[in-house]
DNA sequence: GATGAATGAGAATTCATTCAT
DNA sequence: GATGAATGAATTCTCATTCAT
């Protein structure tokens, strides 16, 4: 009984994990960490706070498991990066595959982006400051001018914000994400030719 | 009324006020908004809870009265650029008088950087979002490419994102707020240039 | 079924009922009946709680399986001494087998000493205050004066507590269980002696 | 207003601290530590649960200051014990000034006594074990045989144990406390005699 | 013989807030 | 200008227990 034969399987039973994922980084998004009550949660879901606690350990241990799972990209781009060569066509790719991967993980991102301080007490806090630093090591000469390096960190910058910042200005959403990736483009290579001259 | 001609202004007869908003502001930036209790608040001050009640009717007070207190600037700065025609001269001299009005507010915007998610159930959310449009709509040309608009946005995100994203970069607080600010000035340059061609 | 000739007796198909108890045992004994949890029991068995379940109804349900397996012997004892005249004697032996069966059960004994609030809520708290009563009284002279009969008691509550009293006394423990027996048989014999006089 | 010149002055306000250890006791003597929830207290004394953690930060606090304010004597004793030679006449006072010192925190250590389990995972745990210890080694002679030894720990144990175990006995308390202390004492100058000859 | 998933009850603790003094 | 005492509502978390599979 149940399941039959259509694709209906996956969803129906074991899939709580999962939601509560969902609906935990959508408030998490919405309200920040603290504000978001595991009784909230539970009642989204329709399930008790008990049943929570099956899956995750902590309330913490939630938002660390969809760090880990929605980052994965951007631990595997910063991986490739590494063995890349830092040319000016590298640090261009770089910048491209992260604003797609920053747009995968939206919520997550204007998460931890909304939440610093939040974040900074949590475990993932570090991790994220690690990854933060390696990509800014692949995007930066570290002999490069003052003005240069901080022209690199704004591009990830402005990728990072760009999303959330521009969200009441009219337009298309996917004009506007081509817009923030090309400002960011052009930071990186001014930063790089500059410093290359 | 008060203060008489003696100078005694700023620390009349108990001055409790100015530091429960020193200390809350602090452990705010610190810790966040909802993580800092008013019993830690209080105990760092060596009152008691109900102190603070006498000087501030709520939590949110104390937080609505820091934000009114040190924006004062950033409104001034506001009224003086809606004067001002739309020159390149008029965006680059908001861009200086905003990085310096930062400067001096900066543990306050460290912390609606970090809480923007508190911030935005709180009273203040508002006011501070109109502020930001307000700064936004004085760079932007409406007519502009998308693209120049995203460079304005950013150069202000630069400001704002500057002195936190740098903080552990190696090289003297001045040179690199200077650094931040010239990045800001060419984006805000590039953007106008370009939609004046 | 089961057991047949081969003497796989205490392993059989499954030992589990048995690990159960041990596991528990050792656990209730070291943190309490209380402070320990279903949860722990079961990973340091490496089986779900639901495991538990299958072999004991409830909680409560191991410890009194745990009281009834181990308290056998005690239950003997008390049957046999019945049976025997009141005479100086048979109260030896008694005070002797009942080191000896104490020596046994030595973990549940010591859980029970160290719990006795949790165990009088327990079912087989009743059990237990029956049993003691019950060498109590074949140790004791219902007329004999008060001083004789705390002396009685007494004995038993030094074979009792021996062992864990003396934990950081130096010395062997077997020489240290004589020597608390020697005592118990000096009180029980004094008590008997001054009694009979 | 209020408190007018009657003694009730003190038992009207302030006493709160007072009556939550005495409640407290009381249970945690019944029903045990774990089993006594602060809602239950909190209930008899018709306050709410926040109440009780304005006296105390913790529930462990609680059991602590009992601790603290009810050994006071027994401290003392201790201190007194070891500036005083090691004779019979010492051991003797000892018993019986312990004795008596027992008497009056009878509640308390009739809770210690059924809970020890986890009396040792508190922090109370060791300072109790640190001054059982300073008694047994002032009623010890450290060369004495092992079963002198025995006999002297069990007089402690006699009286410890004495209250308690007795209570199913029918005679006046008092009386059986005399014989309980008559019983100490006599194995007290056992052990003392036969070491000494 | 056992698991995976869940529940309902309850625990300790914390917080912003109030108010008589 | 401030305190001492208290509250009510909420929070995270744990536990024994159940049951379909």
């Amino acid at each position: 009984m149940g399941g039959t034969m259509d694709g209906t399987k996956q969803q129906r039973r074991g899939n709580t994990r999962q939601r509560i994922q969902d609906v935990a980084l959508a408030l998490f998004a919405e309200q920040g960490y603290e504000k978001t009550s595991l009784r909230e949660i539970a009642e989204r879901l329709d399930v008790t706070k008990a049943a929570l606690y099956y899956h995750f350990k902590t309330k913490e241990e939630i938002i660390v498991s969809l760090f880990e799972d929605l980052t994965q990209p951007i631990q595997d781009l910063i991986e490739w990066g590494r063995g890349q060569p830092h040319t000016l066509e590298t640090k261009q790719e770089i910048v491209r595959r992260y604003s797609r991967a920053l747009s995968h993980a939206e919520p997550l991102f204007r998460f931890m982006q909304e939440n610093q301080a939040t974040v900074r007490e949590l475990r993932i806090g570090d991790s994220f400051k690690d990854r933060m630093r390696c990509l800014r090591d692949i995007l930066l000469d570290p002999d490069a001018e003052l003005v240069d390096q901080v022209r690199s960190v704004s591009a990830l910058f402005t990728l990072h914000a760009g999303m959330f910042l521009l969200q009441d200005l009219d337009g298309d959403v996917e004009k506007k994400r081509a817009a923030v990736l090309e400002v960011a483009l052009d930071q990186v290579t001014q930063a790089h030719e500059h410093a290359h001259r």
